[in-house]
DNA sequence: CCCACGTCAAGAGCAGTGCTCTCTCTTTTG
DNA sequence: CAAAAGAGAGAGCACTGCTCTTGACGTGGG
């Protein structure tokens, strides 16, 4: 391990200093990214970005990444930070920190859930930060499973539909009865529903107490999953 | 009431031209529609396309209200054509004729529900199409509140929140409690989150049987709503 | 009947985009 | 100290939306 040379070091606060002009950019420009802008912000040409990221698309992804991680970062905070026993006092953290963050950064939010860009396909490296969310809330299922103080769901799922998430509870690693992966499937994409509707605009102008609102629904999901 | 020209009616066949060929290039290349290539492939030079539409936007949201129109008829048609009475079978059929409609034209309902363009700013015209679905699932709650076949949920909302949606109550014009209205927003966001998922989303390609859970997925918010 | 008016399409051009290639200058490395 | 590697600038290509001008054509009124 030898220290970085100087150069190393310049480099990597310039790929710092573009992510950051960039991530300004898409909060003001909204998802158009323009490398050009970008360059002329920095002082410097636009040929001069691609000693530093390959294409505008790995720019893009780089600060996908690191959004997801920020999204990812956020909602297992407030998870951990609530009393662990209170299960769903967690699971409403987690959905309101989720919404706290895609406000605060709604650019960022709209490129990791919105339309995906037509050329773009997100790489590999991005399912398992992408995921985090989701995996927070069924966490918060599985710790309340083994402590007793969830009841699973009376309902199994029917057949074809059983196995597909039986697997998926395998994936993840978390042993809940599919039928309890499911309902908490369905509160996760609620919570994107509910956030992507509050963002994008579609939700109803005349609901001016959108806070309460929110709440109110994510409390609707909690009852679904059997949070008393 | 004289007939029209034969220009007119020329005119108004191009403008039908245009919005067939942007249509199909808005479901091969994605969201970007390029005025050019819609020229091209009308044999004309992009200029001349201005004759019939004052700028690119105008075209999209003719395109949009299009879009919304015919995802609303689907699925009003979808509802009106189940049995009335079974009020379950309605809401189910409602979502499945939405999801079928998004499956079978993806750059459009994205062209909806994606992010919205930076620059772009929806006028009001489509304000009411865009209401079309959401209003069709209350109908269904309003019909069944009205036949007695529907029992309204227990609880109510609490203050600040129940002022919102009562207004809003009234401004749908449907006699139904705001809790009840409340639990079928969440069924019309939850809809709206599925159907993003599947389209945008690489969220589970671990669930092959993908109409197995969405009826499932669906089926669990109508009995939230309270359909029996 | 005919001509003026309004419509239409084409072409050039402007400012912007992502991206490539070359050329020069500086820093690191053997 | 010389060779190699890195960094930035600049020109240029193909593309975009959009504007303006120019010339041709169909149409309605005198």
């Amino acid at each position: 391990m030898v220290a970085p040379s100087l150069r190393a070091r310049v480099r990597a606060g310039m790929i710092e200093e573009i992510k950051t002009v960039a991530r300004r950019h898409l909060d003001t420009d909204g998802a158009n990214l323009s490398l050009r802008a970008v360059a002329r912000d920095l002082g410097m040409v636009s040929s001069a970005i691609y000693r530093y990221f390959p294409s505008r698309d790995d720019l893009l992804t780089a600060l996908i990444l690191e959004a997801y991680d920020a999204l990812g970062d956020a909602v297992e905070a407030a998870d951990a930070a609530a009393d662990q026993a209170d299960l769903r006092g967690r699971w409403l953290a987690a959905c309101r920190a989720a919404r706290a963050w895609a406000l605060a950064h709604p650019a960022e939010y709209a490129l990791l859930y919105g339309s995906p860009v037509p050329g773009y396909a997100a790489p590999d490296d991005t399912v398992a930060p992408a995921q985090r969310p989701p995996v927070t809330l069924v966490g918060i299922l599985r710790d309340g499973l083994a402590s007793g103080r969830l009841a699973p769901p009376d309902e199994d799922l029917p057949e074809p539909l059983r196995g597909d998430v039986a697997e998926l509870v395998g994936l993840l690693g978390m042993d809940v009865p599919p039928a309890l992966l499911a309902r908490g499937m369905a509160g996760w994409t609620q919570l994107f529903g509910l956030i992507s509707f509050e963002l994008f605009g579609r939700i109803n102008r005349a609901l001016p107490h959108r806070d309460e609102y929110f709440d109110h629904q994510i409390g609707l999901m909690a009852d679904l999953v059997g949070l008393p």
